[in-house]
DNA sequence: TCAATCACTTGCCGATACGGAAAGTCAAGA
DNA sequence: TCTTGACTTTCCGTATCGGCAAGTGATTGA
C-alpha cells in the first residue's frame, strides 16, 4: 500500500512552491519566483502544469492598479500534495 | 540555509533505491529492481548513477555459484542522502 | 489618447533525463 | 564447449528542464 509519489509534485521547484503555499496560503508570483530562485519563464511553466493538474488556482485581480498574479493551492491540490507529503514519509521514515 | 535537494538522490527511482538500502544495509540487484518494478536495463542505469556519485558500492562476488551483484550505500552515500532527507523533512515541516 | 511599461506567457531552442527493447558481456553450469 | 543466468550497454523515441526572446494585455504617464 506504498502510495506512489506523485511526479507532478515531485518535481523539486513544484515541490517546493507547494510547499510554500501550503504554509503563507496564498502568495504573489514574483514572491514564488523569487523563492525558487530562476526566471519568470520557468516559474510561469511550472505554476501551469500545477493549474493544469488543477492543483493551484490563479487569480489576477483587475482594477487595482498593476495586475498581478495570486496563487493558492486548491482542496484537490491540498489533497495531492499532503498524499504526497505522506508517500515522502513513509519512504523516509526509517532514515537516521 | 535551506539546504538544496540533491538531484540524484531526488529522481523517484533512486530515492527509493536509497531509502530502501538504507533500511535494508545491503540487497541483491534482483531484490532492488522487483522493489523498483522497473526493466533490468533501468535498475542498472540508476545503479550506475549512484555509483558515479559514490553513493553505492556495487560488489559482485565471483566464485561461490551465480554472479550476484550486491548493492550497498557508501559512508559518503549515507550521508548524502541524510542531508537529503533533512531538506525534504525541512521542506515539508509545516504540512499537515 | 496613445505610446511606454509592468507583469507575466508562450515559442523556441539546446541539453538532459527517462524508460524499454534488444544486443552484448562474462562467469558458472551442464 | 555450448548454454544460461545476470546483468550492462546501446539504440531510440519521448519528455522535461531551464533560459532567452518575443508576444500579450492591463495600466500608467505625457
Amino acid at each position: 500500500m506504498t502510495a506512489a509519489l506523485n511526479e507532478v509534485i515531485h518535481a523539486p521547484n513544484r515541490l517546493q512552491i507547494c510547499a510554500f503555499l501550503i504554509s503563507v496560503d496564498r502568495a504573489e508570483f514574483s514572491v514564488v519566483r523569487d523563492m525558487l530562485g530562476v526566471t519568470d519563464s520557468v516559474t510561469s511553466k511550472h505554476i501551469k502544469v500545477l493549474e493544469q493538474a488543477s492543483y493551484v488556482q490563479i487569480a489576477k485581480p483587475t482594477g487595482q492598479g498593476r495586475v498581478k498574479t495570486w496563487l493558492e493551492l486548491t482542496p484537490s491540490g491540498r489533497l495531492a500534495y499532503a498524499a504526497h507529503v505522506e508517500a515522502l514519509r513513509h519512504l523516509i521514515a526509517e532514515s537516521p
